[in-house]
DNA sequence: TTGTACGCGTTATCAT
DNA sequence: ATGATAACGCGTACAA
């Protein structure tokens, strides 16, 4: 109600709009007499005086707001990431506005154009994509038309988009952990592969397949069990393993809270996780950390991911989409003990 | 770049600026004949045509940004919340502007001016509050001012600022545990009580000894201890309670993170938890629901209480602060078997 | 039903 | 160093 603007300061200081301006933007080049200056900021602290932003995002022609979308904030992977990303855009002095798509791609193509029209000076996406090209498509002309408007994006998880990508290792990584759950002497391989056309997944499925190669073990179809990429998901595909009597000495789960549905599953039909099957997952989810066993994972910098994102949005704008791996490291727990 | 305007459009379309708002806000009264609406939408496709939010928001005087302010954004109850409230903000077509404080109530202090100066229809903020009241009356002052420029604020957590508060029933739920677990045969209470000005852990323990009294039984100082509001928090109560050698059979954690650290804590020192020592936390974080033994805590349904917050903040105005309560509820699971 | 013109709160350009 | 004043992009009385 009592909206004090500008103007209101400036009469009270008895100077004008554009001294009043200078004195409290404090711009480069600051042109204000120390006296008037004191004058100005006494006034706008006397009447409580609160700059518009949208105001000042028309008259600067650029906004103070970054974008973040995920596809669940609840999710441990994404809030991880977004504490990233929200560090990094204090930092910077911005503000991140959040959207949480629910997994619709439908959505995501209608946050990017509301972040369009707020002329959000970047864009940070994260969240696995799938191989529906149809819906790609229209994803890449959202972000097309808002980086023709002068936006940045950044993605994180795979270069799909032509855009600046944070890509988490997900097939060294896997490839990595296979090298060292053979090394722990495991021998008979399983994995919770996740959803056909979720890309995320799929790497995560080649590198562990690769890794198996190249210590000439291997993982057969009918230990591949396909199923949500989600805690019940790695339930249902544990039960569905486990009832087939596959002859299985430890399973690989595209991502923590599947391994943890998988751990469920094991427990619930009696199957001790660690000395009776191993299980592993990706992500080293910190929440997690602290299960029982502890479960044996890939480590992403989600924090860093974040972070890293967003400081690709603001740095200068490059002729070719930047790349930026961040590693992924394994980490052996309990969960797949030494096999003698 | 080629930032299209309305004028743009108007031009393209061949009718004026006033026609052309009218055909694309389509706000009530859309006193424009379907012909030229045609003529303006298709114009408005052909150009690329994206509305500039800031320029509406000015012209319009009001936003349609809703700030949301937490203590942290990894942490799986706030995200929780987050998840909440961003489903209701979208519901009602607004987006959330995110703020991950670190537990700094100056950030707060400053995310509540910037959201100001943005002009945000509304402030839902999260997070334990504590018993200093020069804190307190700072960020008092800091909302009032942005209440009394028309903005709107719901808490989340115990009425405490006089302003519309989701009220999370921590005595209430701590009591019940409390009783459950006294029905449950357990006599020897400890708890890890957290930092002493937290007021949300104050509050339960509040509860937690007043259930107690109900039924004769009681928690003697010594079993109290205090120690940070975290995971690691609860390790080191937990490693302290049992160094100590006091002979108890159960122990309260405030909070469903420090619970893990405690039985971290109890499996470290030897302790089979469940069996050994019983372990309750409170809040019933979903992705420590496959814990093994699982979790005894009392369940929030931090999802609701995001959108219950944000619903607050959207309703009409009241005279009085809207006080709303969430029930919580007891969920005894195997880190407190019955004791015979 | 449509168009004209003003206002929203700032920044920035150009004189002074 | 300071002050008018023109943008910025849009909504909306008011007039036609």
């Amino acid at each position: 109600m009592p909206s004090v603007t500008l103007s209101d300061v400036a009469r009270e200081a008895g100077v004008s709009l554009a001294t009043a301006s200078r004195a409290i933007n404090g711009s480069a080049n600051r042109t204000v007499r120390p006296e008037l200056r004191e004058r100005v900021l006494a006034a706008a602290a006397a009447l409580h005086y609160s700059p518009d932003a949208n105001a000042q995002a028309m008259a600067r022609g650029r906004t103070t707001t970054i974008g973040l979308i995920v596809h669940d904030i609840a999710d441990p992977y994404f809030s991880s990431i977004a504490a990233g990303v929200t560090a990094a855009a204090e930092q910077a002095g911005l503000m991140v506005t959040l959207a949480s798509t629910g997994h619709d791609p439908e959505r995501e193509i209608a946050f990017i154009e509301v972040l369009q029209s707020q002329r959000a000076r970047a864009i940070v996406m994260a969240g696995g994509r799938t191989d529906d090209e149809a819906v790609n498509d229209r994803l890449r002309a959202a972000l097309a038309a808002y980086r023709a408007g002068g936006g940045a994006v950044a993605m994180i998880g795979q270069p799909l988009f032509d855009v600046d990508t944070v890509v988490i290792e997900n097939a060294a990584g896997a490839a990595d952990l296979a090298g060292a759950l053979h090394g722990a002497g495991y021998r008979r391989f399983a994995a919770l592969a996740g959803p056909a056309g979720h890309l995320t997944a799929r790497d995560r499925m080649d590198g562990f397949a690769a890794g198996l190669a190249t210590h000439d073990a291997a993982l057969s179809p009918e230990h591949i069990v396909r199923s949500a990429f989600t805690r019940d998901g790695g339930y249902e595909g544990m039960r569905q393993l486990l009832e087939s009597g596959a002859a299985v000495d430890v399973v690989f789960a595209v991502n923590d809270v599947m391994a943890v549905g998988a751990m469920a599953a094991a427990r619930d039909a009696g199957v001790a996780v660690g000395t009776g099957i191993g299980i592993a997952g990706f992500d080293d989810i910190v929440t997690l950390r602290d299960l029982t066993p502890s479960l044996t994972t890939v480590r992403v910098p989600l924090l860093e991911v974040g972070t890293a994102a967003t400081e690709l949005t603001l740095a200068e704008p490059a002729l070719e989409p930047r790349i930026q791996q961040v590693a992924s490291t394994v980490v052996l727990r309990d969960s797949t003990p030494p096999r003698t």
